[in-house]
DNA sequence: TCCTCTTGCGCC
DNA sequence: AAAGGGCGCAAGAGGA
């Protein structure tokens, strides 16, 4: 069913679709869209196509739809797996290819990001002028069908379908998180910031007390005057003057130091961090009416992750999730996926005895006791130095074993590696592709000898991209796969007021805030969700994903 | 004053 | 111990 809001007013238009994009009947429309869609979905349930979920979908919402097919991902999908990476994705941008029309620019990509909220308002939909949207709706819908159809291979083909199916799901789910919010109670953060830094100020923009009093101490340790400890210049010069030569003010290099200054100086980044970062003004800006309201970007990483468009949900600090509690009468479902990533690995490498190792339990823990001696921190140390394309440190004689031992994961990860370093397009496992190397990476590689250190160096930072591009993109498809499954179950469990919602994902772990008496079935949906990721991104694999998953008041408290 | 780049660090 | 993948954000540095 094609969903195209009115330009102004509660309306719009709905059409009909048969599967593959042909319009079945006229179009109607709906003098009140809210009300016809909430109609249409308890009757028949149809998967809504529509240009993009911000536009369509949030203005419909609390009201909640089962699945939808959103336009503007399903073209940057399909454009990334046909080689045009980067190219305009919106409704504008893909109605005028298909008429061989010059192709506008995708405005998020063309000025400041300002006036965000109405970037994806119907009136922004890059349309060339006259164009009808519910026209270019069908018509670029039964395009992207096409040309989906046209992959040649069929488990490519159903894994992409399955790709489009997921990614959607996340759109719909991104709405419903923002507009749900993570509950967030201001007085329990409040009391944290107090304890860390003092006092708020009364005047805004004024150092909090244990602050500016730790500024005062560094500059009695370091002996100088007017001294702005977040200036790395000055930091640098300051220990320099003490006859202390940093290559960096970072933590680590800090810590390194025989001087009082030193761990005075790391104290005050991190403060200094909680404050900038995370203090009264990130709360006053985010926080409403007791819930946190992040705004995820949906395959905003080239990965498949989402990303976050302020607040910065994905980088919430360990210890302000003190500040997350369920309501009254309610509980926090928190789960992640346990070493995702290698298990992964295992499962699309098909290496059987690195999948032995990731059958169930500690997958370290069996790694060591295959190949380590049982030393678990070396088993994790190489396997993720073989994920991430590690070659420095005392990391050598752990690959080589790993390389010996599990010859076709190793093989799997490398000959990604390969592929990057030739200038090569990468997929995860559900077909989504990854950029290709950028104009000037040819300049640099294609000769090697006449480009020398600066072509190799450049080869292999792609071929790192690339070997960790097909483990991280292939945990976001089961990441997306078990979030579209949760979804779908939760509804099931209630509806109304009372129903356990999704409200915080990041990566591998999702919260789901719950009615108390529901929480145990929460969980189990949870299980249930993940295992059923696991048959449709992996198939048939020995390889288990276990989440561990507690149900707590404060997210704090999980694990 | 505005804008972009760099640095450093939070998260996975 | 501090290197190897992906991000977003704030503050300072420095040029226009």
């Amino acid at each position: 069913m094609a969903l195209v809001p009115d330009q102004h007013g509660p309306g719009g238009r709905l059409q009909p679709l048969a599967e593959d994009g042909t319009a079945l009947g006229p179009p109607q429309h709906a003098p009140r869209l809210a009300a016809a869609v909430a109609q249409e979905e308890a009757e028949t349930a149809p998967r809504w196509v529509w240009a993009a979920a911000e536009s369509a979908y949030a203005p419909l919402l609390p009201l909640r739809l089962g699945r939808c097919h959103d336009l503007r991902l399903t073209e940057a999908l399909l454009l990334g797996h046909e080689g045009s990476w980067g190219a305009p994705r919106s409704l504008g941008a893909a109605w005028s290819r298909l008429h061989a029309l010059p192709v506008p620019p995708d405005l998020a990509e063309t000025g400041p990001a300002d006036a965000q909220d109405s970037l994806f308002a119907p009136d922004r939909l890059q349309l060339p002028p006259g164009t009808d949207p519910l026209e270019a709706v069908v018509a670029v819908h039964a395009a992207q069908q096409r040309r989906v159809q046209a992959i040649t291979d069929q488990v490519a083909r159903t894994r992409f379908r399955l790709l489009i199916a997921a990614e959607s799901a996340g759109a719909l789910l991104a709405a419903e998180i923002a507009d749900d919010g993570l509950p967030w109670r201001s007085d329990l953060h409040d009391g944290l910031l107090t304890d860390l830094l003092g006092p708020r100020p009364h005047i805004p923009g004024t150092q909090p007390k244990l602050l500016a009093e730790l500024a005062v101490e560094l500059q009695q340790a370091l002996g100088v005057r007017s001294f702005n400890p977040d200036s790395h210049t000055q930091v640098l010069r300051a220990f320099a003057d003490q006859g202390i030569q940093l290559s960096s003010t970072r933590s680590w290099e800090l810590a390194k130091i025989d001087h009082p200054a030193a761990a005075l100086m790391i104290r005050y980044k991190e403060l200094a961090r909680i404050h900038a970062a995370h203090g009264w003004a990130w709360q006053d800006a985010w926080v409403r009416g007791g819930r946190f309201r992040p705004e995820y970007v949906v395959g905003g990483v080239v990965s498949g992750r989402w990303a976050s468009r302020g607040g910065g949900a994905l980088q919430i600090p360990r210890i302000l999730r003190r500040a997350v509690v369920a309501d009254p009468g309610w509980a926090l479902v928190v789960a992640d996926a346990a070493q995702l990533e290698p298990r992964v690995l295992a499962a699309l490498s098909a290496d059987a005895g690195l999948a032995r190792t990731a059958a169930e339990g500690d997958l370290y823990e069996a790694l060591a006791a295959q190949a380590f001696q049982g030393d678990r921190d070396k088993a994790k140390l190489g396997l993720l130095g073989a994920m991430y394309g590690q070659t420095s440190g005392d990391i050598g004689p752990l690959l080589a074993t790993l390389r010996r031992r599990y010859p076709a994961a190793m093989g799997y990860v490398e000959a990604a590696a390969r592929t990057g370093e030739d200038g090569g397009v990468v997929h995860s496992r559900l077909g989504r592709a990854c950029p290709p190397p950028a104009a000037e990476w040819f300049d640099l590689t294609e000769a090697p000898e006449a480009a020398g250190e600066a072509g190799a160096r450049s080869a292999r930072a792609r071929g790192r991209f690339t070997r960790n591009f097909v483990i991280q993109a292939s945990g976001a498809d089961w990441a997306l796969a078990l979030l579209a499954g949760l979804r779908r179950r939760l509804a099931t469990l209630a509806s109304g007021s009372d129903r356990p919602h999704l409200v915080f994902f990041q990566h591998d772990e999702v919260i789901v805030h719950t009615p108390l008496d529901l929480a145990d079935e929460v969980a189990a949906a949870v299980a249930a969700a993940g295992d059923e990721a696991r048959a449709l991104v992996f198939g048939d694999t020995p390889v288990r994903f276990p989440l561990s998953t507690a149900v707590v008041d404060c997210y704090a408290d999980a694990k």
